[in-house]
Parts: C-alpha cells; sequence; structure tokens
DNA sequence: ACATTAAATTCGA
DNA sequence: TCGAATTTAATGT
C-alpha cells in the first residue's frame, strides 16, 4: 500500500479516480526500489504489475533480430508501462533497466483489472497512453536507420517530455548526458555533441544534470524528420 | 582519455 | 551553523 501523497505525485490518472477508485488503487500499489544498472525485468519473464516511475530512470530495451540492443523509451518519474503485458497477460517482450538508482509503484494486475472494470477515468487514461505509446513505436520503427545522432538524441528526449505519456514533467528533465547516450544508442561524447547542435537550434538549453526544453513539439519534430 | 568545472560533502571553528 | 576545503560527479574537448 503506498500513501495517498505518493500516489497523487507519481501518478496523474489519480485525479481522474472516484474517491473509493482512489482508495482501491492505493490499496492495490506497493513500492520497490531498484539499485542502479539492476534489471526490473528481461525480456520473456512474467512480470505482474502495472508499474509507475516514483524516481529516478527506467529504460525499455529489446533486442532486434540482427541480435542488437534497441533502446525502445525512457521512462522518467511520473511514467506509467506494462498495460500490454498485464492486459494480455503475457510475458514481457523487452528489457527494463534502472539506469540510476529507482523507485517503482507496482500494481498488482487484480487491482489493475478491478479499475479497468470500474474506473471511467482509468480508461481514459489507459487509452490515450496506449494510443500515444503506438504513434511512437510507429515512428520509431520507420525512422531506426534514418536518424543521425542528433535526431537519436532529440527522439529519445522527445519520448520522455511527451506530455501524453508524462503530464507531470513539464519542461525539465534531471538527466546526465551519460544517461541521455545510454537511451539513444551513442556514446557520451557523441551526445554532448548532439546536444550542443540542439541547444544553439533554440530547441533545449543543457544544463548540468539536466535538460530544459521550451516547445516539446519542436523537439519531436527534430527526432521525427528525416537525418 | 584527460582537463575542467560544478555540486555535494566534510570538517573546523 | 557557516563557510572553507576536499571529494566526487558531470561536462567539454
Amino acid at each position: 500500500m503506498v500513501s495517498l501523497e505518493v500516489l497523487r505525485q507519481v501518478a496523474v490518472w489519480s485525479r481522474e479516480l472516484a474517491t473509493e477508485e482512489l482508495e482501491r488503487a492505493r490499496k492495490g500499489i506497493s513500492e520497490r526500489a531498484y539499485a542502479k544498472g539492476a534489471f526490473i525485468c528481461h525480456q520473456g519473464d512474467r512480470f505482474d504489475s502495472w508499474a509507475g516511475v516514483i524516481s529516478g530512470l527506467v529504460k525499455l530495451s529489446t533486442v532486434s533480430d540482427a541480435g542488437k540492443q534497441v533502446s525502445l523509451a525512457g521512462l522518467a518519474a511520473g511514467a506509467w508501462f506494462g498495460e500490454g503485458s498485464v492486459l494480455k497477460s503475457e510475458a514481457r517482450r523487452y528489457d527494463l533497466v534502472a539506469l540510476r538508482d529507482t523507485r517503482l509503484a507496482l500494481m498488482d494486475s487484480a487491482t489493475f483489472f478491478w479499475l479497468y472494470e470500474h474506473s471511467v477515468g482509468f480508461n481514459r487514461f489507459l487509452v490515450r497512453q496506449l494510443n500515444e505509446r503506438l504513434a511512437q513505436f510507429i515512428g520509431q520503427v520507420e525512422n531506426e536507420r534514418l536518424l543521425d545522432a542528433t535526431g537519436r538524441v532529440a527522439r529519445a528526449l522527445a519520448t520522455m517530455f511527451n506530455p501524453a505519456l508524462n503530464p507531470g514533467l513539464g519542461t525539465h528533465l534531471s538527466i546526465t548526458q551519460e544517461e541521455i547516450g545510454l537511451l539513444s544508442g551513442l556514446s557520451r561524447q557523441v551526445t554532448n555533441q548532439s546536444l550542443k547542435t540542439l541547444e544553439s537550434a533554440g530547441i533545449l538549453r543543457a544544463e548540468r544534470g539536466g535538460i530544459a526544453i521550451r516547445d516539446w513539439q519542436d523537439l519531436r519534430s527534430f527526432g521525427v524528420r528525416q537525418g
């Protein structure tokens, strides 16, 4: 069980729940910590919870047919993931790694399904989230080969700043250049140069230990266009 | 890989 | 508890 404050803070969707639903959600959620570098779940594992990031940073990645690692998304505080696997009650199709010390909120599947059956607000959130992720993944597959380093960095950041997937985030994100590199599949050096490029294009501001954006649309269009 | 700089932590008054 | 000194982490080249 998680406190109401934590739930409010980490889950925007909790605002769309009725009081009774909120209480139910709270009781079905537990908290768990993962050390930097730890696997939260391996591809093929069962992991029967819907999860939200309370703090830290998580990378969602998979292995392509060619055998190379492909990063699918970065998940910052406030992001929720895994609804696909819970709904279909199937094994995870990807790896989840904690890029830094991370705390997750884990909702058991019984609670998830109860909300799914009873809460209109919860379903609205789920539909939005699924729809947004689908769009994101399609764009990613289309462009996998075409983007240069700067485009890849822009795209990795754009997925994290996506206001539909992470409405709590706003315009600032605490993340190091090294972590951005891990998410983009680039070295820290190249990441550093790409950030400079994006900064001089006026798309973001690189701070120490963080990134501030002005307009998410600009960032996204940079990550989608052909490189 | 190395140099620089910013931030976090320790330590002494 | 304040600030200088030291250590550690992030960034720039």
